[in-house]
DNA sequence: ATGTCGATTTGCT
DNA sequence: GCAAATCGACATA
């Protein structure tokens, strides 16, 4: 049986925008306490470096909060928007380079109830982890699993060899960015549609 | 020190 | 369709 876990080397290993797409239909697993929860990755978008304006680290900006971005692949980028929602990113790319990809939305497969729990049992209609923001609530991911090593035990990302074709992902432009000029209509947007 | 606004979600009109 | 919720990061001074 072959490592499914993703290591360093994977998360180092190829272009962000093609890492993007390549994340599609792997498995983003987290745990706290004896609770587990995961699901596939079906939507996710590209920020991709300093020349990226819709990037925070646009123009190689560099705070205490992009820190995070300028780390070794394979760490896990959380910060806090509209005060209220935390979004999840996966770090790629060397060390000194801000790569990031945005967890847009997954399909749930493991702990389904508890992530209900966690979402507070929305209504039987309310998606239970599409968008950013309630990917991150259905999972139990805050802030303070910003640089979390994606290699540890809390948070990590699995190959369960499940492989999408190129007929069933939708590229789009990103959500959300029309504040970053002609680099809004960048085609890094990828959304898993099976049976496309 | 102060003001603006965001890689959003939800519920109400 | 629209606006409230809610706060920290960042820019400006």
């Amino acid at each position: 049986m072959t490592q499914r876990k993703l290591n360093r080397d994977f998360y180092q290993s190829r272009d962000v925008v093609r890492m993007a797409r390549d994340l599609i239909g792997k498995l983003v697993v987290t745990v706290q306490g004896d609770q587990l929860t995961s699901g596939w990755i079906s939507e996710c978008e590209a920020y991709a470096g300093v020349t990226d304006r819709a990037s925070h680290a646009w123009n190689g900006r560099r705070t205490a909060r992009t820190e995070t971005m300028y780390h070794p692949g394979g760490v896990a980028y959380v910060y806090l928007c509209y005060g209220l929602h935390h979004m999840m990113n996966v770090v790629t790319g060397p060390e000194g380079e801000p790569h990031a990809i945005l967890i847009r939305s997954i399909f749930p497969v493991d702990g389904i109830e508890f992530m209900h729990e966690r979402r507070g049992f929305p209504k039987p209609k309310t998606p239970l982890a599409a968008g950013p923001g309630t990917v991150c609530q259905a999972l139990g991911i805050t802030r303070a699993d910003d640089r979390t090593d994606l290699t540890g035990n809390r948070i990590w990302i699995e190959d369960r060899g499940v492989v999408v074709p190129d007929t069933e992902v939708k590229v789009t432009p990103r959500i959300g960015v029309d504040y970053a000029g002609d680099d809004a209509r960048l085609p890094y947007r990828f959304v898993w549609v099976p049976g496309e």
